[in-house]
Parts: C-alpha cells; structure tokens; sequence
RNA sequence: CGCGGGGUAGAGCAGCCCGGUAGCUCGUCAGGCCCAUAACCUGGAGGUCGUAGGUUCAAAUCCUACCCCCGCAA
C-alpha cells in the first residue's frame, strides 16, 4: 500500500523509520523549515533529514490546500496518509486525497485529550494510565472514527519526555495493528464516552501555585517538561528570584518531619543536607531536587542553596 | 547582523559600576572533640578570574575582538 507520511519533530522519528522499513512510503510531508534556535537560523525538521537522507520525496507546503501541492501529492497516487504530530491541521482538500483514508496517531486515548499537547496534560491531570489511538482522521480536532487503541500505566515518576519514549514504542505497535485492520477492510468505530481537550501549553501554565496538593504540583513539574516547566519565585532579605524553574521534586512525607504547624504554605521547612530543601504545600511537602535559575544551568537544589543562602522560613510565590 | 543573561578553586555564588592583598558557603585533606551525628572546633591544599590584545605605575575590575554556555522566541 502506498503510504505518505506527515509528521515533523524528531521523537517521532522512530515511526517514519518503522514505516520506510515496512511499508511502501512514496513521500513525505514536514512542516516548513522554521527559524529556530538562538540565531534563528533555518534548519530543516528532523523527518525532513531523514527522509532526504533516504532519498525520498519531501513536501514542505506553507499552507496545506495550495493548489501545486496537492497535484504534485496527488501524482504519488498515495492510497493512505499516516500522521503523527505534523503540526497542522489537515483540510478537507487534503484528506480526500487517499483513497484509504488519513490515519492519525494520537497521544492519548481518545476521546481524551483531544489536541496538542495529550501527554503533557495527562500528567498534570494525575491520570493513572494514557495510550495511543490510531483513527480516521476527518475534519474536526481528533474526532474521527477509532481504529486500534493501545493503553499504558504512567508511573509516578513520569515526566512528559520519560512517557513520551515510552509513547513512542507503543505507538509502533498501534500503528502496525492499525495497518493490519485497515489491510482488511476495517472502517473504524465511533469515539464513545466524555471528550476532554488538550490545548497547547503556554507559559503561565507552569507557574506553581504553592496553596496547592503536594500531589498536584508534583503532577504540573513533571507534566510541563521540558518546556514551559513549572517556575515559581522566590523572596528572602537578601534577594528577590523572579523566575527559578522547578524541574525535579518529590513528595515528602509530612510523618518525616517534625516542624511548627505554623509555617505558612509556600515556604522552606527544612533544608537537607546534599539534596535540597523542603517546601510547605497545601496540604503536603515537596522535596526539591533539581532546579534552574534565569540564565543559568540546570543545577542540583543543594547547589543552588550553597550560592543562594536559602533560608527556613524564605518564601515561595 | 532578532532580543537578553552568563563564564572567578571540584560545585554554587560575591567582588566589576567607583582599578590597588583572590572572598563566601559546600566539598576535599589532616588533626581535635563526643556514647554518638548530614553536628561542632582547628589547620591545610586547591585559581592562567573563558581566550587574545589594548589602556595603566597597577586590570577579575576599564576598552576592543573572539570562543563557549543559558534563556526568550518557535
């Protein structure tokens, strides 16, 4: 079967590879090459490299119901369209193209999450389990018709980028039952049970709100990584910090530690020793471990107190 | 030439504006104290102050060029 692929960043790699090596790939479609970086210098997208590399034919279509473009897809006669995070949303131009059908590959299981950042807003949910979902994509936003849905457990420790790995092998597996369905004539079921939304994340997103579970902004810390990452502030005597990210904490347990009830929430209990410190939620505690300050790198907590003088009683906001 | 921040001991920082002894916390090494300690006390080692040039009696500090790192933006 003829299979164009769209898709554009590089964690999604591993899936246009499974396909040159399994499937009849005819052509590419990747986001327009974008400047990016701190010259803002244009560089080609990942699946762009690849795909040249393995000398196949790449579109890179500024706006996606261009007439040139969709004769020069159309002279390929794709029979099905595989999308895996392309960045774009597909008009109706478009999806006619293939006879089989545009089948999608969705972080989440659907109708979660629909939208664009699935993963990121499972964690910060605190959902237990999440998955993949491949569908028939029509026009509106991952509202198609469910072909093949694959669960996985996200652990305690997840953060966006550990599940995303963990993700993408699973999605391997989706999309080669996927095919095998759609091979003998599956046309899909209809998406059941309540829809949520995942919008992009912006970022005030990931400013903590210390009046907050413990749990919940240990979920917001893992779920916003790498980026726009949960940040709060700082102010003691001696100096005021706008912006520090948090990137890695654990929830403490409050039977540990032994400390006046009257610490308002938001502040540094107890600072240990080589690790970091301890701040007060609501309810709850959260050991930080790992954190950046503006313009500076990524740095234990315990190295950031010894040239901070972090204090009990300093606050967080 | 998109905008901004930074490079000082193994780690994290101060000092720079206003030139004049290389400083703080931690680690490390040696010793001490204690029933004991992620505690405390004493002493030591460890630096081409990112690189090169310039100004000066004198440069971490002022000037110029370059290298590297980080954030914004996507």
């Amino acid at each position: 079967m003829k299979i164009a692929f769209f898709g554009t960043p590089e964690y999604v790699l591993p899936i246009f590879e499974y396909l040159l090596k399994n499937e009849d790939v005819v052509c590419a479609v990747t986001r327009s090459d974008k400047p990016f970086g701190r010259h803002l210098q244009s560089v080609p997208s990942p699946i762009k490299k690849i795909a040249i590399e393995k000398k196949n034919s790449v579109f890179t279509p500024e706006n996606l119901k261009d007439k040139d473009f969709i004769s020069q897809l159309s002279t390929f006669n794709p029979q099905l369209a595989i999308v895996v995070a392309y960045g774009k949303i597909l008009p109706k131009e478009v999806l006619a193209l293939f006879p089989s059908g545009c089948v999608n590959l969705h972080f989440s299981i659907l109708p979660k999450y629909r939208g664009a950042a699935p993963i990121q807003w499972a964690i910060i949910k605190g959902e237990k389990e999440t998955g993949v979902t491949g569908f028939f994509m029509d026009e509106g936003l991952d509202t198609g018709k469910i072909i093949f849905q694959k669960k996985i457990k996200i652990a305690q420790n997840d953060d966006t980028v550990a599940l995303q790995k963990k993700l993408i092998f699973v999605a391997i597996d989706v999309l080669s039952e996927t095919l095998e369905k759609i091979k003998k004539g599956f046309n899909g079921e209809s998406q059941k049970g309540e829809a949520s939304y995942a919008p992009p994340l912006k970022k005030s997103d990931g400013k903590i709100d210390w009046n907050q579970p413990a749990e919940e902004i240990h979920n917001l810390i893992r779920g916003t990584k790498p980026w726009p990452n949960a940040h709060t502030a700082i102010e003691n005597e001696k100096s005021k910090i706008k912006n520090l990210k948090i990137l890695e904490a654990e929830i403490f347990p409050s039977s540990h530690l032994a400390i006046s009830p009257s610490f308002p929430v938001g502040s540094v209990v107890f600072i240990q020793k080589n690790i970091g410190f301890i701040v007060k939620c609501n309810p709850g505690f959260l050991l930080v471990k790992t954190v950046q300050p503006a313009s500076k790198k990524v740095m234990s907590s315990w190295s950031f107190l010894l040239g901070h003088k972090l204090a009990v009683t300093d606050k967080l906001s």
